[in-house]
DNA sequence: CTGCGGTGCTAATCCGCATTAGCAGCGACT
DNA sequence: AGTCGCTGCTAATGCGGATTAGCACCGCAG
């Protein structure tokens, strides 16, 4: 039997080339359109190709094209705490989201690290079987990164940007300026009269926190200099205890509290509605982020991060980044979104302004 | 100068080879642990390769591997309904999380095809440039699945699993059993004294879709037989006019009507409220889904789809079926899981008994 | 001294694709 | 007749790792 080809599984390049009766060289050709200087196919040809292409339903291995050096349009996604707690949720969610849809606009698919080893409360990228470099590139999503991982990657030369400032040279990033919009919210509270604050904030190193505290020191002593700063009465907080941190904010005599996380301010706020401590009269309320999901009952005079878009953003960023045809300059590498704050319902001249809020001022 | 070897970019095993003074089948057979039968590598080499590979922080290529035929741990996740607008993000939420839960247990990393194009409502998952070889399997998540495709992917041999049962043979999947789950509910109205249903419910081909509306059908015809399944009024939406609907459901004459999605029983019960319509007294509310994210304020009686355990169990099925040490048996390639049903409040005995809720009877 | 069965490794090949050098064939021009 | 230049293609190579056939060496039995 002269025909009996032996009848190998997967469709490749050689089997396409055989049946059109070319060579897998000439395949690959047609398949990516370099019919232009040396390699010249004519109409013929690439016709009878395709055609056959076409009958066969032929897709190329991703595999070997990415072994072969061309990009295949995977962006890597790595997120540096575990994503599926129902805490770790409500911050991730909206940036999967953006990055989702910026990569459906791509045309980009996504690779989710979801094996990365939890070595000590904080995942590992850099583990002995990470599957990085499928990916043209990756995405970093966290409130605290390794510091030494980025400087490896940077080293590495492997295109990636992190969501979130990052204080490690070469490292690009999308950020969200928070440091501005919690000035804006404290200053406002300041004007309304407020000179006590309590700020009950995440004991983290991420730098979203620090700028974040950054937003509320400056404004502070901008406006009250260090006078100002030292009527400041910061809490740091695991969350484990938010009935002492409670305590700790109405024995401060704080007449506005700035609180980072939502939940923390969900649960202060019910404290408060329990404990018949009257918000904002009594004591007004700022808080840092956006309310999780299922939104709250409560307006709070809050900072309302575009976090869907931070994350559109770095997508689309680092999608430039990865195209060939693209100068990203130098200076683009690095962008800072503006965060608007929300008005909101949490934040009301104090009682009894210049008294230090004793319990007879607000009768 | 002898030591100037040209300065490769990447780390790979012929590098890790050249500084441990081997050959680059050594590294590889080091990494593998494969130093049995032909291949003997005493214990001093494999310490001196280590060494140098925990020096360098090598990482396996995993195109290379995957090229060289062997899994990489990745597997994929289709969706079939575009997975980021907010409507469908109810429905993959917690299919994903399962799905998360399941491979970071496994040490799976997980493939997005976001990438797939949209061709008339439904995404295509086998277009020209798909990197569906790139996983190791696939996990198939949607309300339709193209049966073409599904064929396809059998035909190709290709591991995957669909979460929901599928009508197509040879096709494995984990699906819920919507049937028994429903015909509860229906046949717990019966015992009420229910005997008009009203039965709003999506207009799609889906199997659970249909395996929903089964469960409908057979428990009225089980009940009562077709005089039974005359009484029911099936309303078929888009939920693009509820109005409509509620007309419908309210001039049917229904003691109760069975909606098949949360969103539109919240709606459903707006307009009720709005129309002073007492539910459950003058209208009981059987919902076949759970509600979506953010909750509900009325708690109705309905299923409770384990969505995140079968996105789990599917996830594992996939695992099991690609572990080659694994035999799985034919018959656990398709698996069913119990429906549990809540109770809820929005389900009691019709107002007037026998009466046919004629507008007096509700008084 | 020869042969023989381990031991310790390496050369070679393949996976599927992209890419490059270059060959054969042909008409035109000298 | 020679050769130049163009066309239309293919052979060969490399990407990084897995795998296999088999080579060189050694100690030991014959």
């Amino acid at each position: 039997m002269s025909t009996s080809q032996t009848p190998p599984r997967r469709i490749t390049q050689r089997r396409i080339a055989a049946l059109a009766g070319v060579s897998q060289a000439t395949v690959s050709l047609v398949l990516n359109d370099k019919a232009d200087g040396d390699a010249r196919i004519p109409e013929e040809t690439r016709e009878r190709v395709l055609k056959v292409l076409r009958e066969t339903g032929y897709v190329a291995d991703p595999a070997a094209r990415r072994l072969a050096g061309v990009g295949n349009k995977i962006l890597g996604v790595f997120t540096y705490e575990p994503a599926f707690p129902t805490e770790s949720r409500d911050f991730y969610a909206p940036l999967l989201s953006g990055i989702e849809q910026a990569a459906e606009n791509l045309g980009c698919d996504l690779l989710l690290f979801t094996s990365a080893p939890v070595v000590n409360g904080t995942r590992r990228l850099l583990h002995e079987h990470n599957r990085l470099r499928l990916a043209d590139g990756c995405l970093l999503l966290g409130v605290e990164m390794d510091h030494a991982e980025l400087e490896r990657l940077v080293a590495d030369g492997f295109p990636f940007v992190a969501i979130g400032r990052r204080d490690v040279d070469g490292v690009p990033y999308v950020a969200i300026d928070y440091t501005s919009g919690t000035a804006r919210l404290v200053g406002e509270a300041w004007e309304l009269g407020h000179r006590r604050f309590a700020y009950l904030h995440v004991d983290s190193r991420g730098e979203s926190v620090f700028d974040r505290r950054a937003g509320v020191l400056d404004e502070l002593a901008r406006r009250g200099g260090d006078a100002a700063l030292a009527e400041l009465v910061a809490i740091p907080s695991l969350g484990d205890d938010l009935e002492r941190d409670w305590a700790a904010i109405r024995s401060s005599g704080a007449t506005v509290v700035v609180v980072e996380t939502a939940e923390w301010a969900e649960r202060l706020h019910a404290f408060a509605v329990r404990d018949g401590v009257d918000v904002p009269a009594e004591l007004g309320m700022i808080v840092l982020a956006e309310p999780g999901r299922g939104g709250s009952r409560v307006e709070f005079t809050r900072l309302s991060p575009p976090r869907t878009e931070l994350a559109a953003a770095a997508t689309s960023l680092l999608a430039r980044m990865l195209d060939p045809d693209d100068r990203v300059e130098q200076g683009e590498l690095r962008q800072t979104l503006p965060c608007p704050t929300l008005a909101g319902a949490t934040l009301v001249a104090p009682a009894a302004s210049g008294t230090r809020s004793t319990p007879e001022g607000s009768a």
